[in-house]
DNA sequence: ATCATTAATCCGAATCTCGGACGAACATGT
DNA sequence: ACATGTTCGTCCGAGATTCGGATTAATGAT
């Protein structure tokens, strides 16, 4: 499976997984400008464009819009990922429920099935949903089974790549030692990478979302918790085992509430879900829910909009120290939490502009993601994708 | 120069460039078993090996203490990098003065300088003198200036590694927009690279210093400012532009002093060099020095114990969110006020210790630097190196 | 002295990329 | 309508590189 590292086959192995991703990032390029974009040769493009086609995983698409150039030519012909190319599978296992997607190799989405199954506990009862789940989906949209190339989990709990087991976390419990990619490949007979969600969410806004272009992108998980995930350089970064984008547990109230982690005034004690919601435990009572905070927002609340912003403000307080040491290009807002947006974003943006040295305070711009609930899953199939091109379409 | 990114060249030249790293990592090792940590084959190997023995880079040591094989077996000749095989050079551009070092591959000294220049003003004259310098000090340790294979130089101000332009700056006012690997390259007739001081002492400590084998460590340099370089993933991280890395301006002090970036209670303004000599002013008088604090540490003085510990907790506050984010496994502590580094060094693993979330805080180690005053040029010698082996020795 | 064992080299085969030449497809100007 | 210029894509041969197996070298054990 696995190439020789240095062989002649690994060289075009990387020329391979180089123009894909081309033709992925780009969408509708030619041969020629997948020559020009990657610094290969116009023969290597074409041979290897040859080889993707007759697989399947390019096709030429219809030459609606070609031309450009002034003085004339030969038109292009613009190469698109095959939609009917293949399909993958991502998969978000969040304690709230599972969500369970299925994509074409662009991530254009084929079907989604969403529940709110308890996945804290019972470890097995889950995998086994989402393993018939995801060959249900397949069937349902009438896919081919035999061209689905691979599956990817995001999991909200620090995970070690390498060995695909979940480390001890407080967040799901159960699954502590749990080899997600053995026993979901088993059960589904494909490839399965498995990785942190918001780590996944952050690849998944820089591949498809609002993060595109930017090679330095912090993004920011609102939900339960906060997480964060990092694109650095252009790769995604998870840390030495999978712990990294711990943004939650960055202490910003000195002597604040005792956190779950056992610190004091950690982000995640005033900006967590419940501590949004719970703002509001006077006024309107304590079920008040984040679709409720949306709503005083929508009617232009004050309260309401006092209470985003200064969350937002803590999140800037707890990004500032990061964006100084990484001057990243964006700032990327996801989870359920972000569709408090305008103010909460405010208030990060008016901390971050204060409290940056001047010339990183003027380079990142904070923004909202664009993927929404599905940000993780699809994540999860980037990195799917990403892992499959290396090794299945290899060869 | 430059290569083709995707030619069969550019393989070659890769695994050129893992054969040297191997050896200069594992020093005397045979070509059997550099084939056995690259998984090249030996042929290859052979063939790297025998280019880089007739290019000087490599010889063969005297078989002294070979053997191990129980039921004999021809005995393995072992390869290391020759000391002879050429020489690098490093320079350090700070506002206090200019050290230049000239070391063999695996970054032994074989000769140094040192002079107070101030650097500040009058980039030519600093230049003219780097310049003088650097082929005076090659001539004087009687090397064949033929076989320097490069320059690298490192900067107290942000830069753009493509550019080797610098970017505007406060530390160095009147360097702004000149490029200093051109002006240099053409005085001293070599391939000149240039970096921010703090990121190469991270890449020096990494390389040859108390970081070695830790691909995720922070490198704090305590000086004057307080800076920081990155290393993430085994490589070294400068951000987008060169800026990043700037722990100084971390405010940790709310409503403190102002600082020369504009901002108040940045980090810089309590534990810069100024800050923490200053604390004696009132019972050592103004003109307190850090050798002075030093000294007092020694006697174990409680004023000067306190005034460092209480440093080092702020640097540890201003490094907690950074560590939650990118989970490093080593800090490591440079620069001249390193020199007082126990009571420091506790400072920042007490708030470290107590404010990290759990899994990471037993991850980090804090640790002083092992390369001293050298750290800075030394990490300029090892981008240089690794620039050269990339190309010069390639070819 | 001979055998077993490990190290290093030699040789031919296979793979891969590249540059130049060539044909294809289109726009423009006469 | 036709020639011309331009860009796109393919074909072909040359050159570079790696690999596996066979061969030679050097040593310990029997």
């Amino acid at each position: 499976m696995s190439e020789a590292p240095g062989s002649l086959t690994s060289l075009r192995s990387r020329n391979r997984l180089l123009v894909v991703e081309t033709v992925q990032r780009r969408g509708r390029i030619s041969r020629v400008g997948i020559a020009r974009a990657t610094g290969l040769s116009r023969t290597t493009v074409s041979s290897l464009v040859a080889d993707l086609l007759a697989e399947g995983v390019l096709t030429e698409a219809d030459g609606a819009g070609r031309r450009a150039s002034p003085g004339g030519g030969r038109p292009a012909t613009p190469l698109t990922l095959n939609p009917e190319g293949g399909g993958v599978l991502g998969v978000h296992l969040r304690h709230a429920g599972i969500r369970v997607l299925f994509t074409d190799l662009s991530g254009g989405v084929l079907g989604e099935r969403y529940s709110e199954i308890d996945v804290d506990h019972r470890p097995d009862d889950a995998l086994a949903y989402v393993a018939d789940t995801a060959l249900d989906l397949v069937a349902a949209v009438g896919h081919d089974a035999g061209r689905v190339f691979g599956m990817g989990v995001a999991v909200s709990a620090p995970i070690r790549s390498r060995s695909h087991t979940l480390r001890t976390s407080s967040v799901l419990a159960d699954w502590t030692g749990v080899d997600i990619a053995a026993r979901l490949g088993e059960r589904v007979g494909l490839p399965v990478h498995v990785g942190n969600d918001a780590n996944l969410g952050a690849l998944a806004e820089w591949t498809f979302g609002a993060g595109q272009g930017a090679d330095d992108l912090i993004y920011v998980m609102l939900s339960d918790g906060v997480g964060a995930g990092l694109i650095l350089g252009g790769e995604l970064y998870e840390g030495a085992t999978g712990s990294a984008g711990e943004l939650g547990h960055i202490p910003v109230v000195d002597g604040g509430y005792v956190c779950r982690c056992g610190n004091r005034g950690c982000l995640e004690t005033v900006v967590g879900l419940r501590a949004l919601t719970s703002a509001f435990a006077h006024t309107r009572g304590p079920g008040t829910t984040i679709a409720d905070v949306v709503a005083l927002l929508a009617a232009d609340d004050p309260g309401a909009r006092r209470v985003t912003a200064d969350a937002g403000r803590m999140i800037g307080r707890a990004l500032v120290g990061i964006c100084a040491m990484l001057e990243p290009r964006r700032v990327v807002i996801g989870g359920e939490v972000a569709a408090v947006g305008r103010p909460l974003m405010e208030g990060m943006r008016e901390v971050l502009a204060r409290q940056l040295p001047p010339p990183i305070g003027q380079e990142v711009t904070v923004i909202a993601g664009r993927l929404g609930d599905r940000a993780e899953a699809l994540g999860a199939i980037a990195l799917a994708t990403q892992s499959t091109s290396a090794h299945l379409l290899t060869r």
